[in-house]
DNA sequence: ACCTAGAATGAATGATCATTCATTCTTACG
DNA sequence: CGTAAGAATGAATGATCATTCATTCTAGGT
């Protein structure tokens, strides 16, 4: 009796660029199953369907690999962000607003496969300086521009006694935590509820813009 | 010529609880220092001045460890703080609150050591049920408290629309927010202006008490 | 159709690490 | 003191993993 012969798959060439990006997708895929700590870069190459020496080839080594998994992530996010609150599509500031919430607390960001990566690479950030320098700068860039929107709706609505760095730190501590809620504490939290408090936090605030 | 001689050490037998203690301490240590991933059990047992082979002794396995460390830092924070809400002092709800927010992001708490053990374990939990489980059971009993915490403020202050249950989840996400932004921008945020921020979240809902 | 640059492979290598356990040492108790 | 229960040690073991590189294969150019 002959073994069942495994489907013999055709080797495929791609330009670098391309098979980079596999990987790193293949990287979430398996930071977010397995955990930061237990991803091997058997596992990485297996889930992108490659052989194990491809990822050396391309990014020399597993660090590598990670660090540019965090900049990918981290780009997403904070772009995403920093696209609705520059408002190309004009629209007003309490859309605006609105959008961004829902940015950060939807369907996309949310899922439990993102969250996990997010927090696998804070957990390490307190050992490895270069992951806290990747964060930190997308990081700033997003928070500028959130405190130069809040300054524009607080000029807007004529709020007194609100200062928009402060406030702008608070809105983003408190996303943060509410996706570490969601991740944690699932059964305690919904979405939904998520996004209402977070539309509490903005409507104390800014009571005319929500 | 003589190599010199490391300074011998007394072999010292201690009861099994505090040797328990000892190492957990020593895990601590070695997380905040050098990251859950890479630490090692050679690094704890030398951290905690013992040999390699003590740890099994006590632990079994390394994953037995781990889980009883995260349980002691799940423990220590949260009876803090239930402690505080319980207010044995008799002092009056305002006193509490401020103590509680003074606990939450004061010297104890905020130091880096110990956010960073917090977060790595956080960063883990998308990957192994057991660290959520750990945490869901001490956030569960600390949310509780704050809620009713919370709703003696309403009651008191006669504040209108306003959802403790909500509130105190609200209130929490924003601390653990506050102490994400602190481990990982630290450049960005003062442990002072953390406390304002918090202080100004609890104002806005309770204007009377704060 | 042929050739070649270089993309992709995966068995082999060596490093690291958790775990084991035969042995040594400490201390409480008789 | 003497002894035994069991605490502590650390060299040895075997497993896991990142990384290497000789070899194989692909595809675009001629």
């Amino acid at each position: 009796m002959k073994a069942a012969q495994p489907p013999k798959k055709r080797r495929k060439i791609l330009p670098k660029e391309q098979r980079r990006q596999q990987l790193i997708e293949a990287t979430i895929a398996c930071i977010a199953r397995y955990g930061l700590a237990s991803t091997t870069m058997h596992m990485v190459t297996q889930e992108a369907g490659l052989s194990v020496g491809i990822a050396n080839l391309h990014f020399e080594t597993k660090e590598n690999l990670l660090r540019e998994t965090l900049r990918y992530v981290a780009e997403e996010y904070h772009t995403g962000q920093i696209d609705i609150m520059r408002g190309r599509e004009a629209e007003n500031l309490s859309d605006r607003l609105t959008a961004l919430l829902n940015f950060q607390l939807g369907k996309g960001v949310t899922q439990r496969r993102k969250m996990s990566v997010w927090f696998a690479y804070f957990g390490e950030v307190g050992a490895r300086p270069i992951y806290q320098k990747i964060v930190s700068a997308w990081d700033r860039a997003a928070a500028r521009e959130l405190e130069s929107l809040f300054a524009s709706i607080i000029q807007e609505g004529g709020y007194r006694d609100v200062d928009p760095g402060e406030l702008a730190m608070g809105y983003s501590a408190l996303i943060d935590g509410l996706h570490l809620a969601l991740l944690v504490t699932p059964r305690e939290l919904t979405k939904q509820s998520a996004r209402k408090i977070a539309r509490d936090f903005l409507q104390r605030a800014f009571p005319n813009h929500i």
